[in-house]
DNA sequence: TTGAAAGCGCTAACAC
DNA sequence: GTGTTAGCGCTTTCAA
């Protein structure tokens, strides 16, 4: 039988309580919780067993008022369930391990209220990274005060922000598509039509660049059946197409299980290429090749910005990073 | 210009400092921060200016020593990059906040060691859930007196656990894959050859109990190149085969990459089947047929345990819960 | 080797 | 409506 439980009802027991169990003073048992010199072996044995007897757990609180030694990032993501963000969280939870932080991780997607998400998530945390679903006059008002760095931050401004440009690397993914013999290219692009995403503008301006006129179909949002169904809709509209390039991975997976269902080989008849460079990219067959960014560089720059901001060497607002995608090449072109 | 940053090497703002600032007491800084009633408007405006000019934010330990009241569930997860922990991540985030509890993440791949990761983790959780790679001997030392529940605990005994046994459903995986017309399955198991995994050997008796012997090949590793490694030696060894029943998900989309490769149809020439209902399972094509468990249910078993654990409702030491699988039915089978 | 005193930043309870 | 007092649980002095 537990300690705790077999004491029910008590409140949890402090150091004080520990102290007059063990007959010591309160700062004997700090000594022996804390594997601290000075202090014989016998008593830190008496000490600890009284600990163990009652239960006792030092309290954070406690603990953090005095040394002011233990500090949280807060990492906002969308949503675990897309294969992207665990691929960031992942990358951020090593980032501040390394740094000696604590990360606390907080859902957007599920929540009934995002700002209260937030603001709670803020109270916890020293600093705050990721996707907040807010605006930048939200953010602000939540956010008062607290070091912020958005990731992918587009077209917001307020706090710090790591942006990942597709930049030079759409030329790369351009002249590649083209080198493998792509003369009839489309856009699958994310998004109203008529509203080409960032993305899809870099791309139509690279193969134009290059002389190629691109035609653009829009999926309805970056999700995986709006992938299947953008690709169909493609298609449908440009039969003889021979390269797709997609908005994103999920949304390429998408159109890869289209093409399956056409009977369309890829790469054979057409070529497939993502963005993001998930490691979902390689799940598939054939693997997606994709324009890949670091996330392991996003999420440095992001947490090592916002402890910048944190210790008062960089500004609460306006630093800005940049992380670059790269072509990275794998069987589906 | 950042209130913080225009007061470089200046301590963060304490309450106090507030307070002389606006020319109040501490009291009414705290009824003015908190929304609290009891406070003249004009009064709580100058008291959040100084606030604000001064870039205070309350402490999170001062307030948890006195209101007992932010509470925190560690998480543990392997990587977070396998698809398989951001789900139960995602649902554990989700179940944790609907109680108003934080969720701090610990990924125990990434860190050099475990032992010292879980340690730190447990003096900043009230409660550690998941998956620690420690021996029971080593979560006791470690983790004495944390309410603690392993998830999928298999063979471990310390803590509380939640069971995902595959129990009844891999009868009607059986039962399904012998419909579908298989005569010849496979099990692509993981581990060392010859020693089953416990979901190997329910397959396997499942179907022995239906008048099928099954043959079984072992993949090294959990991993999606062990799936396509352990695929192909399969199909060496029994190039009849008409259906595979794999060891997770992971490995089934790695023997899926591996069928495509060598040109054999799914489900026409060959059945394939994973186990755990990963999301992924739906980025591929086809979609994966499989044995899932619902992770919320996991996750809510997971954590209401360790909050009634942490309460004193239920001892720290034999708590249960079991979660069952059942047979999802997508294209692959 | 041990203990006593002081204080970390905050809020609940009670005065005024 | 506002201030005062007390105390949350811990560790860092400093003294014995």
């Amino acid at each position: 039988m537990s300690p705790r439980s077999s004491r029910p009802g008590s409140r949890p027991a402090t150091i004080i309580d520990v102290a007059e169990a063990a007959g010591v003073s309160r700062q004997t048992v700090t000594r022996a919780m804390n594997d601290m010199p000075g202090i014989k072996e016998a008593t830190k044995e008496r000490v600890l067993a009284a600990a163990k007897e009652l239960a006792y757990r030092p309290s954070r609180f406690g603990r953090g008022l005095v040394g002011h030694t233990q500090r949280t990032v807060g990492l906002v993501v969308d949503d675990l369930m897309n294969p992207y963000y665990p691929e960031l969280a992942s990358a951020v939870v090593s980032s501040a391990r390394e740094r000696g932080w604590n990360v606390v991780l907080a859902q957007t997607a599920k929540a009934a209220d995002q700002y209260s998400l937030i603001a709670d998530l803020a109270k916890q945390a020293d600093v705050v990274v990721g996707y907040p679903a807010l605006t930048d006059t939200q953010a602000q008002e939540v956010l008062a005060g607290v070091p912020f760095v958005r990731i992918d931050m587009g077209e917001y401004t307020y706090g710090g922000g790591v942006q990942m440009d597709v930049g030079d690397a759409m030329g790369d993914m351009a002249d590649h598509l083209l080198e493998r013999g792509s003369r009839r290219p489309v856009l699958l692009d994310v998004g109203l039509p008529g509203f080409p995403s960032a993305r899809g503008k870099s791309f139509l301006a690279a193969m134009a660049a290059r002389g190629v006129q691109v035609p653009t179909v829009s999926a309805a949002t970056k999700s995986l059946s709006s992938g299947v169904a953008g690709a169909n809709a493609l298609l449908e509209a440009h039969p003889d197409v021979d390269a797709i390039m997609t908005f994103n991975d999920i949304v390429a997976c998408g159109a890869l299980k289209a093409l399956h269902e056409a009977g369309v080989d890829v790469p054979g008849q057409v070529r497939l290429a993502g963005c993001d460079g998930l490691n979902l990219g390689r799940f598939v067959s054939p693997e997606l090749t994709t324009l890949a960014v670091d996330m392991g560089a996003v999420a440095e720059a992001a947490v090592g910005m916002a402890l910048a901001m944190y210790a008062g060497e960089v500004p609460l607002q306006g630093a800005r990073a940049q992380v670059a995608h790269h072509l990275l090449v794998r069987a589906s072109t």
